[in-house]
DNA sequence: GTAAAATAATTCAGTATCGAGTAATCTGGG
DNA sequence: CCCAGATTACTCGATACTGAATTATTTTAC
C-alpha cells in the first residue's frame, strides 16, 4: 500500500502550544464526546501509526522504483542477502517464518524475485522436498540500493531531532518494546 | 491484516547492554556488511514501525470482534459517530479523503457497515448524485465499544513507561511528526 | 439556455494476501 | 522393511484494496 503523501509538515514550528494538529484535535474530540477522560495516554500510539505509515510509504516507493511489489518484496531480498553474506541457506519456510507471513505468501514473492533475475530457487542437497532460495548478483546490488535510500530517507526524516533528542527517543522506544505484549493477548490460535 | 503477535516481550529487562534484541541484531548486520556506517539512526524509525504493526493488530482484532472486517471498517465507523455528534454531514467522498483511502475502498466499507446495520446511506438533500453516510444507534454502540477496548489495549501498552517518559515520548513524537516530510518526496502523480 | 467541464457514487479488472487443502517426500516406531 | 504422521512447497478459492472506467448529476462558460 502507497500511503498518501504530506499530510504532516505543519507551517509554524513555532506556535506548538496554540495550534493543534489533526491527532491532538482528534484525540479532544473522542475526550470531550466520552463523558470519561479515557483517552488518557493514547497520544503517543496514534502518533507512532502516523509515523510508521509514512515509513511504509516511503519503503513501498523504493521498492517500487526496484521493479519490486511492495516493501514485502524488499524484506525478503534483504533477508536472502543478509543469509548469503552469512553463508546460511534460506527456504521459503524459513523466510516466511522470519518475516511473519504465509508460506503462500512467500511462494509468490518468490516468483516475483526470480521473474526479475533477483533470486532463484535451486535444488536443497539434502532434502528433495524443500528448496533453496538464492540471491543474483542484480539482487544483492538491489538490495544494497534500496537499503541506502531507506537509510538516507529516515535520517532525513529524522533529522528534525537533534542527537540527544534521536537517543532519548531510541532508549524510550526500546522500552516500549521490550514489555510489549498486553497481558489478556489471546493466544494465536495455533 | 492481522499481526502476529507477542514478538517482543523479552525476559530480562536489566541486561540491557548484554543482550540485543531482533532489531539491533538486523541494524548491526546491515552495518557491518555494508562497509560504510550509513545505518546512524536508523533503529527509532524500525522500532516506530515494529509497534505500530503490533497496534494496528491489537485494532484489527478489536474491529472483528464486532464483525467488521479490519480497522479500516473501525476508522469509518469513528467518523462518522464524530460526524453525528457533531451534527456534520458526511459523504463516501468526504470520509474518503478524510482518511486517505479511494473512493471505490469507501464503497465498499460502507457497504458492509450498511450489512451489519451500522450505517446507512440516506439521500443527500441537495445534491442527487451525493449521498450523505448516517451512524446507526448500533453503529455508534459499536463505535465507543471499539473505543474505549482500543484506549484500554494502549494504556496497557504504554504502562511500561513511567508519566514522565510518555510525556518524553510524546513530546518527541510530536516534534517529530511537525517537520516530517522529506524533500524530494515526489508529487502524488494528481 | 445550452454545451462543456467537473463532480459523486459506483462498477470492474487486476493484484496481494491469506487459510485451507494437496502431492511429494522425509522420519521414526514396529 | 513399512507404514503413520510430520513436513515442504505449492495450488486454489476468497477477500480487500486499487486505478481506471461509467453513469448520473451539477456547475461553469459563453
Amino acid at each position: 500500500m502507497i500511503t498518501p503523501i504530506g499530510t504532516g509538515a505543519r507551517a509554524d514550528h513555532q506556535a506548538r502550544d496554540q495550534t493543534e494538529d489533526v491527532i491532538e484535535r482528534k484525540i479532544r474530540r473522542w475526550e470531550r464526546t466520552l463523558k470519561d477522560k479515557s483517552l488518557w495516554g493514547i497520544e503517543p500510539a496514534a502518533r507512532i501509526e502516523q509515523l510508521a505509515a509514512d515509513l511504509a510509504g516511503d519503503m513501498d516507493r523504493i521498492a517500487i522504483t526496484e521493479g519490486l511489489a511492495n516493501q514485502g518484496d524488499y524484506q525478503v531480498l534483504a533477508l536472502l542477502r543478509n543469509a548469503q553474506h552469512r553463508e546460511e541457506s534460506v527456504t521459503p519456510t524459513d523466510a516466511a517464518q522470519q518475516l511473519g507471513m504465509t508460506t503462500a505468501t512467500m511462494v509468490s514473492r518468490v516468483d516475483r524475485l526470480e521473474q526479475n533475475g533477483y533470486a532463484q530457487r535451486v535444488r536443497h542437497p539434502a532434502d528433495r522436498r524443500a528448496v533453496n532460495l538464492v540471491i543474483t548478483p542484480e539482487g544483492i546490488a538491489s538490495a544494497e540500493r534500496m537499503v541506502r535510500k531507506r537509510t538516507e530517507d529516515r535520517r532525513k526524516r529524522l533529522a528534525v531531532l537533534t542527537a540527544d533528542e534521536r537517543n532519548a527517543l531510541t532508549m524510550l522506544l526500546r522500552k516500549l518494546a521490550e514489555c510489549w505484549s498486553i497481558p489478556d493477548e489471546p493466544p494465536r490460535p495455533a
